[in-house]
DNA sequence: ATGCGGACCTGTTAGC
DNA sequence: TGCTAACAGGTCCGCA
């Protein structure tokens, strides 16, 4: 699922139906996702309750008592809260189910999500520790894009999708993000002046921005049924527009490859 | 330190 | 219609 405004989106959705929820058993129908869920999981949350659920980068974090639990939708998970009595499908690899025999129900079909379990500040994981700030945070600034790219040889596309550079720009909004600052998405990250990472970093917010007030506008049912979130797609203007008329200047979109994952742009409106 | 490619896994679609 | 290959919204690890 997860471009940024997605697990947010999933945050929002869920967390009012799993706060101070008592855990009654954690179910896990296959151990193997990322990385093997835990062991100790299910001893961990069981007689405990939810406190709070927080988000770093694409990490949804859930606060206990005595830890954290960190959760990573990979490219295909989802989450819902519904009644545990519901037969899972055959993705529903882990139910958190609570006492009131509601549970929240992980839907990972490719299962390259993940789940910790950690006792110490979750914000220190290794996982977390040496991530880039927030890109809808305050120290996300051109200036600092500026002097992190200086020397740096890869592509801007490249950059601005490393973790420890920014969080949360997924495949779709780097390309968007840079048809939106005018930037083409092969130049040198060490190469671009402080004037357009301002821009780079403007239109970075409002991409994700808009496409989480889209997510709030359109919020499917995070809670009851069957079947789980679709995902909501911004207005775009490159991603997946292969040889369609750019919406500004009416030419050509491109598609290429960069690190093994499609980058699209306009050549005419991208420099 | 930086930059690149490979790895994880299943489902859907494009192409022959 | 059926088989196969390529691709999909992530990101961590290890090697040069």
């Amino acid at each position: 699922m997860p471009e940024l405004p997605e697990v947010e989106t999933t945050r929002r959705g869920i967390a009012p139906h799993v706060i101070n929820k008592k855990v009654r058993a954690v179910v896990i129908r296959q151990q193997c996702l990322r990385w093997p869920i835990p062991a100790a999981l299910a001893t961990a949350l069981a007689g405990r309750h939810i406190t709070r659920v927080g988000r770093r980068a694409k990490y949804l974090i859930f606060y206990l008592e005595h830890g954290s639990v960190l959760l990573h939708l990979g490219m295909s998970g989802s989450l819902r809260v519904m009644e545990a009595a519901i037969p899972p499908d055959k993705h529903d690899h882990v139910d958190i189910v609570f006492h009131d025999h509601t549970c929240l129900r992980l839907r990972d079909p490719r299962r390259f999500g993940s789940i910790h379990w950690t006792e110490q500040d979750p914000l220190q994981h290794p996982l977390l520790r040496h991530l880039g700030p927030e890109p809808l945070g305050a120290t996300f600034t051109g200036e600092r894009l500026y002097a992190l790219s200086r020397g740096r040889t890869q592509s801007v596309k490249i950059f601005i999708m490393d973790s420890r550079i920014v969080v949360g720009v997924g495949n779709i909004y780097a390309s968007e993000a840079l048809f939106r600052s005018g930037i083409h998405p092969l130049r040198r990250a060490g190469n671009i002046s402080l004037k357009r990472y301002g821009a780079l970093t403007g239109a970075i917010r409002d991409v994700l921005n808009a496409a989480l007030a889209k997510g709030g506008t359109t919020l499917r049912d995070f809670v009851g049924g069957d079947g789980a979130p679709g995902y909501f797609k911004l207005d775009l203007n490159v991603y997946d527009r292969a040889g369609e008329p750019c919406r500004v200047c009416a030419g050509n979109i491109r598609q290429i490859r960069q690190g093994q994952r499609s980058t699209y742009y306009c050549p005419r409106c991208q420099r």
